[in-house]
DNA sequence: ATGCTGTAAACTGTCAACAGTTTGAGTTTC
DNA sequence: GAAACTCAAACTGTTGACAGTTTACAGCAT
């Protein structure tokens, strides 16, 4: 049963919620890949709880769409096609649009120095080539943005669909060059802020994923399925 | 067990799935009030199920925010506050007008027309006085909305939110009026969309959301939360 | 060799029972 | 009379077992 520390979680937190959480990691992480099987007797085995929480994390992370239920056959790790991961990628730029907008309407000082910093952040991890520091940091600013936008509902929807995101995500290791190009739009969005101009920060934003979609395709070395 | 229509149907759908389906209808039409304690045992019972499919369905509906589960207190029909309800509806609005841009950029004649055909609908539902008549055909106006924008993650976030907003939802019997103001509003949506300016379709989108909520908190006699 | 068929193993869907917690009524104590 | 305590009933969390389906493989026919 895991091991004495997890036994007093249990107490509060029930075992399908550990499980849960756990199923959830290996598949952000890439050890349970997109399209491959979930034995839930195996599982249950590894994680030393029987089936029944087992199957309740799951039917959560199928709603969560991170998993697929084939009935009698299994659940799946979802896949996702090129046109969903437009799908979602649309998505995460309206919300960070809006969330962008909101900032621009109505802002602390406070947060748009805690905005700055972490962009300022980003650019030295640039320069240092530390990518996984970049990459760390980019999470925390977007996390930033939906935070200070106040509205819960859109982080949490922002969220899922970041965390859906990963199952079509292989590899997200970039070039110097789209981090500085990622990290330029992190400034004009701040700067769309700092005007006090929602519909430009609202552009600003919605056009940050797009790009981040480009970059992300042209590093696959794959024609972008959008013109341009 | 249920009746011999029922078994065929079990044979390709779980009964995780069928119990699923029967509680969020239960909490869709208030027969499962907000707040209201939902019981394993009896529901199970109810069904004809035992206890796991139960639980496997509440887990669904609880990734689905329907209901909430307190640990080793069992699962309760959610309940959500002034606040909740406003940042559903900002996001309803965020998506609706998502759509309308999309569709003021890009749809067929076909498809406008069939949305004119929902507005005539519910011009006609509203002068005879058919309020069920009106509602029906105002989420088969929304529903096309959703359809067309071409967008099939957008409209199940759009599904999904609607069926949160509905635990706000006291009663949702509007006036006269309020059906002919909701109904020129989607007269101004098609409008945009025909004139294809998707900025102001756009607009024209999250307006209506804005001004529903709006005429749903009127009826319900309370000051607005937002100006005007 | 190749394709088909039947059978056994593996696995999912479901159920019933057990263990521990919460709840509430009844009792006691101050 | 009110607060604290006790204890039993009710309920949730979890487990192990059973039933039916799917899958894989061996054997057989072609």
């Amino acid at each position: 049963m895991l091991d004495t520390q997890s036994i007093d979680i249990v107490r509060t937190q029930s075992l399908t919620s550990l499980v849960q959480r756990e199923v959830e990691r290996l598949i952000l992480t890439g050890e349970l890949a997109p399209g491959e099987r979930i034995n839930e007797q195996h599982l249950a085995a590894r994680l030393r709880v029987s089936r029944g929480p087992v199957r309740e994390a799951l039917r959560g992370l199928e709603k969560a769409r991170l998993v697929e239920a084939r009935v009698n056959r299994g659940v799946y790790v979802r896949e996702i096609s090129v046109e969903q991961a437009l799908e979602i990628s649309e998505m995460r730029g309206l919300i960070t649009g809006f969330a962008c907008a909101r900032l621009a309407a109505a802002s602390t000082a406070e947060q748009r120095a805690q905005l700055a910093q972490l962009i300022d952040a980003m650019a030295r991890a640039i320069e240092a080539g530390d990518a996984q520091g970049y990459y760390e940091r980019n999470l925390a600013f977007h996390d930033a943005l939906m935070d200070y936008a106040g509205n819960q509902r859109a982080k949490e929807m922002y969220d899922a669909l970041v965390k859906e995101s990963h199952l079509g995500r292989r590899k997200s290791l970039f070039s110097q060059r789209s981090m500085a190009e990622s990290n330029a739009e992190h400034r004009a969005i701040l700067d769309a802020i700092r005007t006090g101009d929602p519909e430009a920060a609202r552009i600003a934003g919605e056009q940050h994923i797009v790009s981040g979609r480009r970059r992300f395709l042209d590093a696959l070395g794959l024609v972008s399925a959008t013109r341009g």
